[in-house]
DNA sequence: CTGAAAGCGCTTACAG
DNA sequence: CTGAAAGCGCTTACAG
C-alpha cells in the first residue's frame, strides 16, 4: 500500500499516498492519539512506546499536515490592521508595513486584512486580533479594544498596552548629531504638523542634539514639509528664496529629503557641497545615495506579530523600542562656511 | 450557541464564534453543500438560492477557513503577484492593487504573496498561479510562465495570454476631449517616459483627441512629470517660468496633477480660472476636488482573479478592457483666453 | 499510560 | 438543482 519512492537527490518522497498519522499508528501498533502525543511531545507516553513511534515516523518519513493541524487545533485567527482616522495610508511606509505584516501573519497560518476606520474613529469591524496604527492622545480605539477584550498591539506607544515602535527620538538625535559633527550649525528641521507621535519624537531628538551642542533652537528653522517630496521641495525652495541662511537640512522622511535636494538643485546649489541633506527611514527605492536613518520595518512587523501572539496567550504585557541607526551615503558633507 | 451581537453602528459583528459554512447554511435555509457550491462559484445552483446565500454570507461576514479548505480540497493554491523589473512599487496605485488583490484572493480561500523579481527579470520563485504586472515588450516572464505551465494573468496587455487592463487610451481621449470641449486648445500633456504601455496608451488618446479637433500636436507641450507630484510640479513650474503659453494641463496621473496645481498656484495663477487641470486614476485621497478620469481598481483586481481561476480551470483564453470615465470636479473650467 | 471517538470546517461524489 | 453523509489529517477530552 505504501507507495514510497526515492527522488532524484535521495530525498524521500511519497507519491500517491501521503504518510499520515494513521500510517504511523498502524506501523507502530498504537493508536493515532498516541502518535499525536509523541509528535507533539506531550508528556505521559511510555518510553518504549515513544521510541517505537519515533522509529516508525522516521522510517515512513512522516510529516504533519499543517492544514489538518490548524483545523483541529483551532488556530487560524484573522488579524486586522487598522489605521487611525486621518493617518495617511497611500504612502510607501504603509505599503511596506502591509507587505511585511501580510507575510509574517500568513506564515503563522493566519489571515490578514485591513480594517477601515468608521466615522466614530473606531474600526468598522473587529477581527480576532488587531494591530493598530497612528494612535493619538485619547484615541478611542484603545479603550474600545480593551473593553471588547480583543488582543491587540499598537504600532506606536501608549501606557498599559502592548506596543512596539522604532526609536524615533534616537533617530532624530543621531541625524542631527551627524550634521553637527560635520560642523553644521544652521540646520533646518523639515517635518510636518507635529500632532503625530513619530514626528514629535524625531523633533525632540533634533532639539536635544542642538542643546547638547549649545546651538540655539530657531523657530524659523522648523519647516512644514507635509511629509511629502512636494511639500519638502516647496518648503525648502521658499526658505532659500526668502534668503534664509542654512547649511544643512534634517528631513524627517526620505520623501521630504528628496524634495529638499531637488529644491536646492533647482536654486542652483549643490548637495552636499553647499548644503547637506539627511533623510529618515531608509525607504528602499527612495533617494538614491541619500544619507539617512535606517529603520528595520521587517523587524517592526515581526515584533508586532510576536506581541500579538503573546496577547493571544495572555502573557504579561510588554513593549519594545527598536534601534535605529545612521547610514552615511553621499548627501552629507563637512560644512564649508 | 450563536454569539452574535450588534456593534456600535448596527453592523453585525461576531465574537467568540467564527462564522462557518454551517452558519451561512442555517441563515439561508440550505445545506452546507449548497453554500460551498456558491462560495466556489460552481455551476448548477439556482439563482434564487445563490442570491440568498450570497446575502447571508455578506451579512454574517463569512470568510472561508483556509485550513479546512486545504484539508478537504487537497492542497490550496497560493497566488503570487510579480512586478516587472524596474516598475515602481512604492506608489499609491500599487498599494491599492495589493489591498484589493489580497482581499479578493483570500476570499477565495487562497493565499496571496508578492514574489520579487530576480536579476534575470524572472520571478524569484513561482507559485501555483501568478498575476504579473508591468510587462514590456519581450518580457521574459511570459514565455517563462508558459513554458513552466503556470497559470497566470497579466495586468496589461499581450498577445495570446489572459490579460486585463483599464481602457487607458479612452481615458486619455476623454480627458483631452473634456478640455477641448471647454474651449482649450493649448493643452499640456504631463506624463513620464513613455516606455510604459499604460502611459503610452494615454498619450495616444491625447493625440487622437487633438487630431479630432484639428489642433496640431506640439512637441514642447509633452512634459515629463516623472509620474510624481514633485515631477509634475517642477515640469509645470519650469514651463510657466520659461514663458510657455497654455491654458490647460492634462496630467496622466492624479499625483502629477496635484504637482501641477501647486506649481500654478506658486506662480501666482489660479486653478481653474487661469489654467484648468485634469488628473487620471481618481486615486482616493489624492487631489481634493480634482477633475479626473476614474478607473475601478477593485474591478480590475476582481477580473484579474477571475481570469486566473479560468486559467486554473483551463478555460479558453480571453482578455478584458475595463471602461473608464470622466469625473468633473472643480479644477477644470471654460477657457477664458 | 493508552485507545476509541468526536469534532475542527470544508468539499464532493452520490442519490434524489 | 439540492441534501445527507463520508472523509480530509489531526487533536483532545473522556474513559479506562
Amino acid at each position: 500500500m505504501e507507495e514510497l519512492k526515492r527522488g532524484g537527490m535521495g530525498k524521500l518522497m511519497n507519491s500517491e499516498h501521503k504518510v499520515t498519522l494513521e500510517d504511523v499508528a498502524r506501523a507502530s501498533g498504537v493508536s493515532t492519539g498516541t502518535v499525536s502525543r509523541v509528535v507533539n511531545g506531550r508528556a505521559g507516553v511510555h518510553d518504549t512506546t515513544r521510541v517505537k513511534v519515533l522509529n516508525a515516523m522516521r522510517e515512513l518519513g512522516y510529516l504533519a499536515d499543517i492544514a489538518a493541524r490548524e483545523l483541529s487545533f483551532g488556530k487560524n485567527a484573522t488579524i486586522g490592521l487598522n489605521v487611525g482616522m486621518g493617518s495617511p495610508r497611500l504612502i510607501p511606509f504603509f505599503l511596506l508595513l502591509l507587505e511585511y505584516l501580510n507575510a509574517e501573519i500568513q506564515e503563522g497560518g493566519q489571515r490578514f486584512m485591513e480594517v477601515p476606520s468608521g466615522r466614530n474613529g473606531l474600526p468598522e469591524w473587529t477581527t480576532d486580533g488587531m494591530i493598530i496604527l497612528g494612535a493619538h492622545d485619547d484615541d478611542p480605539r484603545i479603550p474600545f479594544l480593551i473593553e471588547e477584550d480583543i488582543p491587540f498591539v499598537l504600532l506606536g506607544r501608549a501606557e498599559g498596552v502592548r506596543w512596539v515602535m522604532p526609536d524615533d527620538y534616537d533617530g532624530g538625535l543621531q541625524a542631527t548629531r551627524h550634521l553637527i559633527r560635520l560642523g553644521h550649525r544652521e540646520i533646518l528641521h523639515l517635518s510636518g504638523i507635529m500632532n503625530n507621535q513619530t514626528y514629535h519624537d524625531r523633533y525632540n531628538g533634533y532639539v536635544t542634539a542642538l542643546e547638547e551642542a549649545g546651538i540655539p533652537l530657531r523657530r524659523e528653522y522648523v519647516l512644514d514639509g507635509e511629509f511629502t517630496s512636494l511639500g519638502g521641495y516647496r518648503a525648502v525652495r521658499k526658505a532659500i528664496e526668502s534668503g534664509m541662511k542654512f547649511t544643512a537640512v534634517a528631513a524627517m522622511s526620505d520623501e521630504m529629503a528628496v524634495g529638499a535636494i531637488a529644491a536646492i538643485q533647482d536654486m542652483g546649489l549643490q548637495v552636499p557641497t553647499d548644503i547637506s541633506v539627511i533623510g529618515f527611514d531608509d525607504m528602499p527605492g527612495i533617494g538614491e545615495g541619500l544619507t539617512t536613518i535606517h529603520q528595520d520595518f521587517e523587524k517592526l512587523c515581526k515584533v508586532a506579530v510576536e506581541l500579538l501572539r503573546e496577547a493571544f496567550a495572555k502573557e504579561p504585557i510588554r513593549h519594545d523600542v527598536l534601534p535605529i541607526y545612521l547610514i552615511t551615503r553621499r548627501t552629507t558633507a563637512r560644512c564649508r562656511s
